[in-house]
DNA sequence: TGTTATGTACACCGATCTGTGTGCTTACCG
DNA sequence: CGGTAAGCACACAGATCGGTGTACATAACA
Protein backbone atom coordinates (compact mmCIF):
# COMPACT_ATOMS: atom_id res chain seq x y z
CA UNK A 1 0.00 0.00 0.00
CA UNK A 2 2.40 2.51 0.99
CA UNK A 3 4.73 1.28 -1.54
CA UNK A 4 3.14 0.77 -5.26
CA UNK A 5 -0.23 1.95 -4.39
CA UNK A 6 -0.32 6.30 -4.30
CA UNK A 7 -0.88 8.38 -1.67
CA UNK A 8 -2.73 10.84 -3.25
CA UNK A 9 0.66 13.29 -3.39
CA UNK A 10 4.47 12.90 -3.41
CA UNK A 11 6.86 10.32 -4.41
CA UNK A 12 5.00 7.52 -5.69
CA UNK A 13 7.90 5.71 -7.27
CA UNK A 14 6.66 1.98 -7.54
CA UNK A 15 9.08 0.41 -9.65
CA UNK A 16 10.89 3.67 -10.71
CA UNK A 17 9.01 6.31 -12.93
CA UNK A 18 11.42 5.77 -15.68
CA UNK A 19 10.49 2.02 -16.04
CA UNK A 20 6.59 3.48 -16.15
CA UNK A 21 7.53 5.96 -18.96
CA UNK A 22 9.17 3.36 -20.73
CA UNK A 23 6.30 1.20 -20.73
CA UNK A 24 3.49 3.42 -21.67
CA UNK A 25 5.99 4.85 -24.54
CA UNK A 26 5.83 0.79 -26.20
CA UNK A 27 2.09 0.86 -25.72
CA UNK A 28 1.22 4.14 -26.68
CA UNK A 29 4.26 5.08 -30.09
CA UNK A 30 2.92 1.20 -31.39
CA UNK A 31 -0.65 2.17 -30.73
CA UNK A 32 -1.32 6.06 -31.55
CA UNK A 33 2.31 6.32 -33.49
CA UNK A 34 4.88 8.65 -32.40
CA UNK A 35 3.92 11.99 -33.49
CA UNK A 36 0.19 11.86 -32.30
CA UNK A 37 1.56 10.98 -28.86
CA UNK A 38 1.76 14.17 -26.41
CA UNK A 39 4.31 13.98 -23.43
CA UNK A 40 1.21 15.09 -21.61
CA UNK A 41 -1.08 11.90 -22.65
CA UNK A 42 2.06 9.45 -22.32
CA UNK A 43 2.82 10.80 -19.01
CA UNK A 44 -0.48 9.98 -17.87
CA UNK A 45 -0.72 7.05 -19.36
CA UNK A 46 2.51 6.36 -17.28
CA UNK A 47 1.08 7.53 -13.88
CA UNK A 48 4.37 9.85 -13.51
CA UNK A 49 4.26 14.14 -13.67
CA UNK A 50 5.79 15.60 -16.63
CA UNK A 51 7.96 17.27 -14.84
CA UNK A 52 9.64 14.14 -13.66
CA UNK A 53 9.66 13.29 -17.12
CA UNK A 54 11.89 15.30 -18.25
CA UNK A 55 14.00 14.94 -15.49
CA UNK A 56 14.80 11.59 -16.53
CA UNK A 57 15.00 12.39 -20.77
CA UNK A 58 16.60 15.56 -22.19
CA UNK A 59 13.61 15.79 -24.39
CA UNK A 60 11.05 13.66 -26.01
CA UNK A 61 14.03 12.38 -29.21
CA UNK A 62 15.93 11.32 -26.38
CA UNK A 63 12.75 9.24 -25.18
CA UNK A 64 12.05 7.75 -28.51
CA UNK A 65 15.20 6.49 -28.80
CA UNK A 66 15.43 5.06 -26.05
CA UNK A 67 12.14 3.29 -26.63
CA UNK A 68 13.39 1.74 -29.62
CA UNK A 69 16.46 0.33 -27.83
CA UNK A 70 13.70 -1.68 -25.95
CA UNK A 71 12.61 -4.31 -28.57
CA UNK A 72 15.57 -6.65 -28.82
CA UNK A 73 14.91 -9.05 -26.78
CA UNK A 74 10.97 -10.22 -28.01
CA UNK A 75 11.45 -10.02 -32.02
CA UNK A 76 15.32 -10.74 -32.22
CA UNK A 77 16.87 -12.81 -29.54
CA UNK A 78 13.49 -14.61 -29.47
CA UNK A 79 14.15 -16.13 -32.92
CA UNK A 80 17.45 -16.79 -32.98
CA UNK A 81 18.56 -17.94 -29.68
CA UNK A 82 15.81 -21.32 -29.86
CA UNK A 83 18.58 -24.30 -29.62
CA UNK A 84 15.56 -26.37 -30.32
CA UNK A 85 15.14 -25.61 -34.09
CA UNK A 86 17.35 -26.22 -36.77
CA UNK A 87 19.34 -23.21 -38.69
CA UNK A 88 17.10 -23.69 -41.15
CA UNK A 89 14.02 -23.59 -39.11
CA UNK A 90 15.39 -21.19 -37.29
CA UNK A 91 15.49 -18.49 -40.40
CA UNK A 92 11.64 -19.73 -41.31
CA UNK A 93 10.99 -18.72 -38.02
CA UNK A 94 11.36 -15.58 -38.50
CA UNK A 95 8.12 -15.15 -40.22
CA UNK A 96 6.42 -16.62 -37.74
CA UNK A 97 4.64 -13.70 -36.32
CA UNK A 98 1.68 -13.45 -33.97
CA UNK A 99 -1.53 -11.98 -36.15
CA UNK A 100 -1.85 -9.24 -33.69
CA UNK A 101 1.72 -8.02 -33.35
CA UNK A 102 1.10 -3.88 -34.24
CA UNK A 103 3.94 -3.86 -36.16
CA UNK A 104 7.64 -3.10 -36.81
CA UNK A 105 8.27 0.45 -34.85
CA UNK A 106 11.64 0.77 -36.86
CA UNK A 107 9.94 1.38 -40.01
CA UNK A 108 7.46 3.60 -38.51
CA UNK A 109 10.25 5.82 -36.54
CA UNK A 110 12.04 5.88 -39.29
CA UNK A 111 9.10 6.98 -41.40
CA UNK A 112 7.79 9.32 -38.76
CA UNK A 113 10.85 10.94 -37.73
CA UNK A 114 11.63 11.63 -41.55
CA UNK A 115 15.06 12.46 -40.72
CA UNK A 116 17.55 10.22 -40.95
CA UNK A 117 19.96 12.10 -38.36
CA UNK A 118 17.62 11.45 -35.74
CA UNK A 119 19.35 9.36 -32.83
CA UNK A 120 15.98 7.33 -33.59
CA UNK A 121 16.45 6.69 -37.56
CA UNK A 122 20.13 5.91 -36.56
CA UNK A 123 18.90 3.08 -34.26
CA UNK A 124 16.60 1.89 -36.38
CA UNK A 125 19.38 1.30 -39.22
CA UNK A 126 21.38 0.03 -36.76
CA UNK A 127 18.88 -2.56 -35.86
CA UNK A 128 17.89 -3.55 -38.94
CA UNK A 129 21.72 -4.19 -40.08
CA UNK A 130 21.82 -6.24 -36.90
CA UNK A 131 19.29 -8.37 -37.85
CA UNK A 132 20.42 -9.22 -41.37
CA UNK A 133 23.45 -10.34 -39.81
CA UNK A 134 22.20 -12.58 -38.03
CA UNK A 135 20.27 -13.44 -40.84
CA UNK A 136 23.17 -14.13 -42.78
CA UNK A 137 24.71 -15.72 -39.41
CA UNK A 138 22.09 -18.47 -39.66
CA UNK A 139 21.92 -18.72 -43.11
CA UNK A 140 26.13 -19.19 -43.25
CA UNK A 141 24.85 -21.94 -40.42
CA UNK A 142 22.53 -23.48 -42.46
CA UNK A 143 25.24 -24.48 -45.37
CA UNK A 144 24.02 -21.37 -47.91
CA UNK A 145 25.78 -21.18 -50.73
CA UNK A 146 25.85 -17.02 -50.16
CA UNK A 147 24.72 -15.92 -46.39
CA UNK A 148 25.27 -12.23 -46.91
CA UNK A 149 22.85 -12.44 -49.52
CA UNK A 150 20.32 -14.65 -48.22
CA UNK A 151 19.95 -12.96 -45.28
CA UNK A 152 19.67 -9.41 -46.67
CA UNK A 153 16.46 -11.30 -49.05
CA UNK A 154 14.82 -12.23 -45.98
CA UNK A 155 15.49 -9.02 -43.93
CA UNK A 156 13.92 -7.42 -46.94
CA UNK A 157 11.12 -9.99 -47.27
CA UNK A 158 10.96 -8.97 -43.23
CA UNK A 159 10.61 -5.46 -43.94
CA UNK A 160 7.87 -5.85 -46.92
CA UNK A 161 5.41 -7.79 -44.92
CA UNK A 162 5.73 -5.68 -41.98
CA UNK A 163 5.03 -2.65 -44.74
CA UNK A 164 2.39 -4.46 -46.44
CA UNK A 165 0.84 -5.19 -43.69
CA UNK A 166 0.48 -1.93 -42.40
CA UNK A 167 -0.89 -0.65 -45.53
CA UNK A 168 -3.36 -3.25 -46.39
CA UNK A 169 -4.34 -3.94 -42.53
CA UNK A 170 -3.95 -7.82 -43.64
CA UNK A 171 -1.32 -10.11 -42.70
CA UNK A 172 1.62 -9.96 -45.04
CA UNK A 173 4.40 -12.63 -43.36
CA UNK A 174 2.43 -15.88 -44.68
CA UNK A 175 3.68 -14.64 -48.23
CA UNK A 176 6.82 -13.58 -47.21
CA UNK A 177 7.40 -16.98 -45.25
CA UNK A 178 6.51 -18.56 -48.60
CA UNK A 179 8.61 -16.54 -50.66
CA UNK A 180 11.68 -17.30 -47.72
CA UNK A 181 11.00 -21.07 -48.15
CA UNK A 182 11.81 -20.95 -51.84
CA UNK A 183 15.20 -18.75 -51.27
CA UNK A 184 16.29 -21.44 -48.93
CA UNK A 185 15.56 -24.18 -50.64
CA UNK A 186 17.41 -22.41 -53.36
CA UNK A 187 19.92 -21.62 -51.76
CA UNK A 188 20.82 -23.90 -49.31
CA UNK A 189 22.73 -26.54 -51.91
CA UNK A 190 22.35 -30.31 -50.95
CA UNK A 191 21.15 -30.77 -47.28
CA UNK A 192 20.08 -34.89 -47.41
CA UNK A 193 16.66 -34.06 -48.72
CA UNK A 194 15.92 -31.75 -51.69
CA UNK A 195 14.20 -28.63 -52.26
CA UNK A 196 10.28 -28.51 -51.59
CA UNK A 197 9.17 -28.67 -47.98
CA UNK A 198 11.42 -31.21 -46.27
CA UNK A 199 10.22 -32.23 -42.54
CA UNK A 200 12.95 -32.85 -40.65
CA UNK A 201 16.44 -32.64 -40.81
CA UNK A 202 18.92 -35.80 -39.76
CA UNK A 203 21.21 -34.07 -36.79
CA UNK B 1 3.05 38.75 -67.79
CA UNK B 2 -0.59 39.35 -67.18
CA UNK B 3 -1.34 35.81 -67.53
CA UNK B 4 1.90 33.88 -66.21
CA UNK B 5 3.41 36.35 -64.06
CA UNK B 6 1.60 37.99 -60.74
CA UNK B 7 1.00 41.61 -60.83
CA UNK B 8 1.87 42.46 -57.03
CA UNK B 9 -2.08 42.23 -55.51
CA UNK B 10 -5.13 40.59 -56.61
CA UNK B 11 -5.93 37.69 -58.98
CA UNK B 12 -2.77 35.62 -60.19
CA UNK B 13 -4.18 32.65 -61.64
CA UNK B 14 -1.08 31.20 -63.86
CA UNK B 15 -2.62 27.36 -65.35
CA UNK B 16 -4.99 27.23 -61.81
CA UNK B 17 -4.31 27.63 -58.25
CA UNK B 18 -5.50 23.85 -57.57
CA UNK B 19 -2.45 22.86 -59.77
CA UNK B 20 -0.10 24.79 -57.84
CA UNK B 21 -1.31 23.66 -55.38
CA UNK B 22 -1.41 19.91 -55.77
CA UNK B 23 2.24 20.21 -57.65
CA UNK B 24 3.88 21.52 -54.05
CA UNK B 25 2.41 18.84 -52.33
CA UNK B 26 3.68 16.56 -54.10
CA UNK B 27 7.23 18.05 -53.40
CA UNK B 28 6.93 18.77 -50.16
CA UNK B 29 4.64 15.78 -48.83
CA UNK B 30 7.81 13.62 -50.56
CA UNK B 31 10.71 15.85 -48.84
CA UNK B 32 9.01 16.31 -45.33
CA UNK B 33 6.67 13.67 -45.29
CA UNK B 34 2.69 14.98 -44.51
CA UNK B 35 2.70 15.51 -40.63
CA UNK B 36 5.81 17.92 -40.95
CA UNK B 37 4.48 20.27 -43.82
CA UNK B 38 1.87 22.79 -42.52
CA UNK B 39 -1.04 24.70 -44.22
CA UNK B 40 0.93 28.11 -44.04
CA UNK B 41 3.86 26.42 -45.99
CA UNK B 42 2.38 24.54 -48.73
CA UNK B 43 0.50 27.29 -49.74
CA UNK B 44 3.47 29.72 -49.81
CA UNK B 45 5.15 27.17 -51.90
CA UNK B 46 2.30 26.81 -54.30
CA UNK B 47 2.06 30.52 -54.58
CA UNK B 48 -1.38 31.07 -53.44
CA UNK B 49 -3.16 32.24 -50.57
CA UNK B 50 -4.42 30.37 -47.14
CA UNK B 51 -7.97 30.75 -48.07
CA UNK B 52 -7.55 30.47 -51.63
CA UNK B 53 -6.15 26.45 -50.69
CA UNK B 54 -9.26 26.06 -48.47
CA UNK B 55 -11.92 27.23 -51.23
CA UNK B 56 -10.23 24.37 -53.77
CA UNK B 57 -10.15 21.91 -50.64
CA UNK B 58 -12.41 21.73 -47.71
CA UNK B 59 -8.93 20.73 -45.40
CA UNK B 60 -6.23 19.23 -45.06
CA UNK B 61 -7.54 15.82 -45.36
CA UNK B 62 -9.06 16.11 -48.80
CA UNK B 63 -5.36 17.17 -49.93
CA UNK B 64 -3.60 14.74 -48.81
CA UNK B 65 -6.26 12.28 -50.54
CA UNK B 66 -6.33 14.07 -53.67
CA UNK B 67 -1.88 14.34 -53.48
CA UNK B 68 -2.47 10.66 -53.58
CA UNK B 69 -4.41 10.08 -55.91
CA UNK B 70 -2.10 11.80 -58.77
CA UNK B 71 0.32 9.01 -58.98
CA UNK B 72 -0.57 6.14 -60.89
CA UNK B 73 0.33 7.36 -64.20
CA UNK B 74 4.24 7.75 -63.24
CA UNK B 75 4.70 4.81 -61.33
CA UNK B 76 2.01 2.41 -62.82
CA UNK B 77 1.12 3.03 -65.81
CA UNK B 78 4.62 3.97 -66.75
CA UNK B 79 5.79 0.22 -66.05
CA UNK B 80 2.76 -2.04 -67.03
CA UNK B 81 2.01 -0.20 -70.74
CA UNK B 82 5.68 -1.13 -72.22
CA UNK B 83 4.67 -3.23 -75.02
CA UNK B 84 7.93 -3.17 -76.12
CA UNK B 85 8.76 -6.15 -73.62
CA UNK B 86 7.35 -9.40 -72.92
CA UNK B 87 5.35 -9.99 -69.84
CA UNK B 88 7.95 -11.59 -68.45
CA UNK B 89 10.33 -8.42 -68.53
CA UNK B 90 7.64 -6.03 -67.45
CA UNK B 91 7.54 -7.80 -63.87
CA UNK B 92 11.37 -7.45 -64.02
CA UNK B 93 11.37 -4.16 -65.09
CA UNK B 94 8.92 -2.85 -61.95
CA UNK B 95 12.27 -2.85 -59.90
CA UNK B 96 13.95 -0.68 -62.29
CA UNK B 97 13.53 2.26 -60.48
CA UNK B 98 15.29 5.48 -60.47
CA UNK B 99 17.65 5.74 -57.51
CA UNK B 100 16.74 8.64 -56.63
CA UNK B 101 12.89 8.42 -56.28
CA UNK B 102 12.00 9.34 -52.88
CA UNK B 103 9.95 6.48 -52.35
CA UNK B 104 6.68 5.02 -52.46
CA UNK B 105 4.06 8.02 -50.63
CA UNK B 106 1.65 5.54 -50.54
CA UNK B 107 3.47 3.43 -47.31
CA UNK B 108 4.47 7.41 -46.06
CA UNK B 109 1.46 7.93 -45.28
CA UNK B 110 -0.71 4.87 -44.04
CA UNK B 111 2.29 5.05 -41.25
CA UNK B 112 2.00 9.05 -40.85
CA UNK B 113 -1.73 8.92 -40.98
CA UNK B 114 -2.03 6.18 -38.88
CA UNK B 115 -5.68 5.97 -39.20
CA UNK B 116 -7.24 3.07 -41.55
CA UNK B 117 -9.87 5.31 -41.96
CA UNK B 118 -8.78 8.02 -43.50
CA UNK B 119 -9.50 8.88 -47.13
CA UNK B 120 -5.77 8.66 -47.63
CA UNK B 121 -5.36 5.26 -46.13
CA UNK B 122 -8.04 3.59 -48.28
CA UNK B 123 -7.04 4.64 -51.03
CA UNK B 124 -3.36 3.82 -50.36
CA UNK B 125 -5.08 0.26 -49.73
CA UNK B 126 -6.49 0.52 -52.99
CA UNK B 127 -3.62 1.28 -54.82
CA UNK B 128 -1.18 -1.34 -53.59
CA UNK B 129 -4.49 -3.98 -54.01
CA UNK B 130 -4.45 -2.45 -57.76
CA UNK B 131 -0.26 -3.01 -58.38
CA UNK B 132 -0.84 -6.64 -56.65
CA UNK B 133 -3.90 -6.84 -59.28
CA UNK B 134 -1.61 -5.46 -62.25
CA UNK B 135 1.10 -7.80 -61.35
CA UNK B 136 -0.92 -10.84 -61.40
CA UNK B 137 -2.14 -10.49 -65.08
CA UNK B 138 0.79 -9.48 -66.09
CA UNK B 139 2.08 -12.47 -64.77
CA UNK B 140 -1.28 -14.39 -66.37
CA UNK B 141 0.00 -13.35 -69.36
CA UNK B 142 3.11 -14.46 -68.83
CA UNK B 143 2.01 -17.85 -68.25
CA UNK B 144 2.36 -18.28 -65.11
CA UNK B 145 1.24 -21.54 -62.70
CA UNK B 146 -0.42 -19.53 -59.65
CA UNK B 147 -0.73 -15.63 -61.46
CA UNK B 148 -2.44 -14.46 -58.27
CA UNK B 149 0.12 -15.80 -55.88
CA UNK B 150 3.19 -14.54 -58.00
CA UNK B 151 1.44 -11.48 -58.40
CA UNK B 152 0.79 -10.92 -54.49
CA UNK B 153 4.56 -11.54 -54.04
CA UNK B 154 6.02 -9.67 -56.03
CA UNK B 155 3.94 -6.61 -54.82
CA UNK B 156 5.27 -7.92 -51.51
CA UNK B 157 9.02 -7.19 -52.76
CA UNK B 158 8.28 -3.53 -54.28
CA UNK B 159 6.68 -2.95 -50.93
CA UNK B 160 9.79 -4.45 -49.13
CA UNK B 161 12.00 -2.87 -50.87
CA UNK B 162 10.46 0.46 -50.62
CA UNK B 163 10.78 0.31 -46.86
CA UNK B 164 14.44 -1.18 -46.46
CA UNK B 165 15.06 2.03 -48.53
CA UNK B 166 13.71 4.15 -46.26
CA UNK B 167 15.05 3.02 -43.16
CA UNK B 168 18.79 1.58 -44.43
CA UNK B 169 18.50 4.78 -46.46
CA UNK B 170 20.02 3.21 -49.03
CA UNK B 171 18.53 1.29 -52.45
CA UNK B 172 17.61 -1.85 -52.05
CA UNK B 173 15.41 -2.62 -55.03
CA UNK B 174 18.40 -4.55 -56.50
CA UNK B 175 17.87 -7.19 -53.93
CA UNK B 176 14.18 -6.86 -54.73
CA UNK B 177 15.33 -7.86 -58.03
CA UNK B 178 17.06 -10.63 -57.44
CA UNK B 179 14.54 -12.53 -55.33
CA UNK B 180 11.60 -11.29 -58.55
CA UNK B 181 13.90 -13.09 -60.72
CA UNK B 182 13.94 -16.62 -58.50
CA UNK B 183 10.25 -16.05 -58.36
CA UNK B 184 9.52 -15.91 -61.85
CA UNK B 185 11.96 -18.64 -62.84
CA UNK B 186 10.12 -20.46 -60.26
CA UNK B 187 6.57 -19.78 -61.68
CA UNK B 188 6.88 -19.73 -65.31
CA UNK B 189 6.84 -23.23 -66.40
CA UNK B 190 8.58 -23.04 -69.84
CA UNK B 191 9.53 -19.81 -71.68
CA UNK B 192 12.50 -20.89 -74.04
CA UNK B 193 15.32 -18.71 -72.94
CA UNK B 194 16.85 -18.54 -69.21
CA UNK B 195 19.57 -18.25 -66.86
CA UNK B 196 19.58 -20.07 -63.96
CA UNK B 197 19.49 -23.71 -63.40
CA UNK B 198 16.07 -25.02 -64.15
CA UNK B 199 15.07 -28.70 -65.21
CA UNK B 200 12.12 -29.13 -63.45
CA UNK B 201 8.18 -28.63 -64.70
CA UNK B 202 8.63 -30.19 -68.52
CA UNK B 203 4.85 -28.71 -69.00
C1' DT C 1 -20.39 50.10 -67.27
C1' DG C 2 -21.41 46.99 -63.41
C1' DT C 3 -21.55 42.19 -61.67
C1' DT C 4 -19.65 38.08 -60.35
C1' DA C 5 -15.94 34.79 -59.74
C1' DT C 6 -11.59 34.24 -58.20
C1' DG C 7 -7.96 35.44 -55.59
C1' DT C 8 -4.86 38.20 -52.16
C1' DA C 9 -3.21 39.91 -47.73
C1' DC C 10 -3.37 39.55 -43.06
C1' DA C 11 -5.04 39.16 -38.70
C1' DC C 12 -6.91 35.96 -35.77
C1' DC C 13 -9.09 31.73 -33.21
C1' DG C 14 -8.69 27.69 -30.52
C1' DA C 15 -6.28 23.62 -29.97
C1' DT C 16 -2.19 21.19 -29.22
C1' DC C 17 2.58 20.54 -28.83
C1' DT C 18 7.30 20.43 -26.41
C1' DG C 19 9.35 22.10 -22.61
C1' DT C 20 9.93 25.05 -17.82
C1' DG C 21 9.35 27.32 -13.42
C1' DT C 22 7.68 27.04 -8.91
C1' DG C 23 6.28 25.46 -4.69
C1' DC C 24 4.84 21.60 -2.02
C1' DT C 25 5.10 16.58 -0.34
C1' DT C 26 6.97 12.50 0.73
C1' DA C 27 10.49 8.69 1.41
C1' DC C 28 14.93 7.51 2.74
C1' DC C 29 19.23 7.88 5.32
C1' DG C 30 22.48 9.39 8.57
C1' DC D 1 15.76 14.81 14.28
C1' DG D 2 17.18 17.19 9.89
C1' DG D 3 18.71 17.01 5.15
C1' DT D 4 18.33 15.61 0.61
C1' DA D 5 16.69 13.38 -3.33
C1' DA D 6 12.70 12.15 -5.86
C1' DG D 7 8.35 13.22 -7.16
C1' DC D 8 3.83 15.76 -7.80
C1' DA D 9 0.52 19.35 -9.17
C1' DC D 10 -0.21 23.08 -11.91
C1' DA D 11 0.36 26.98 -14.39
C1' DC D 12 2.50 28.84 -18.17
C1' DA D 13 5.62 30.08 -22.11
C1' DG D 14 6.39 29.89 -27.00
C1' DA D 15 5.66 27.74 -31.16
C1' DT D 16 2.89 25.67 -34.63
C1' DC D 17 -1.03 23.71 -36.24
C1' DG D 18 -5.55 23.58 -39.06
C1' DG D 19 -8.89 26.61 -40.28
C1' DT D 20 -11.73 31.42 -40.67
C1' DG D 21 -13.19 36.21 -41.18
C1' DT D 22 -12.71 40.38 -43.41
C1' DA D 23 -11.72 43.79 -46.55
C1' DC D 24 -9.77 44.63 -50.90
C1' DA D 25 -8.12 43.80 -55.88
C1' DT D 26 -8.43 42.03 -60.36
C1' DA D 27 -10.16 39.47 -64.55
C1' DA D 28 -13.88 37.96 -67.39
C1' DC D 29 -18.34 38.59 -68.96
C1' DA D 30 -22.71 40.94 -69.49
Amino acid sequence: MTELEKGPKGRRRGRGARERILSASQQLFREQGINRTGMDQLCAAAQVSKRTAYQHFTGKDELVAEYLRRFDPSVLSGVFDRTDLTPRERLLAAFDIPPDTPLCPYIGAAVELHDPQHPASQYARDYKKAVAARLADTAREAGAADPEQLGEQLALLIDGAAARTRVLNADAFPTAAAIAAVLIDNAIPTTAGDHRRREEVPS
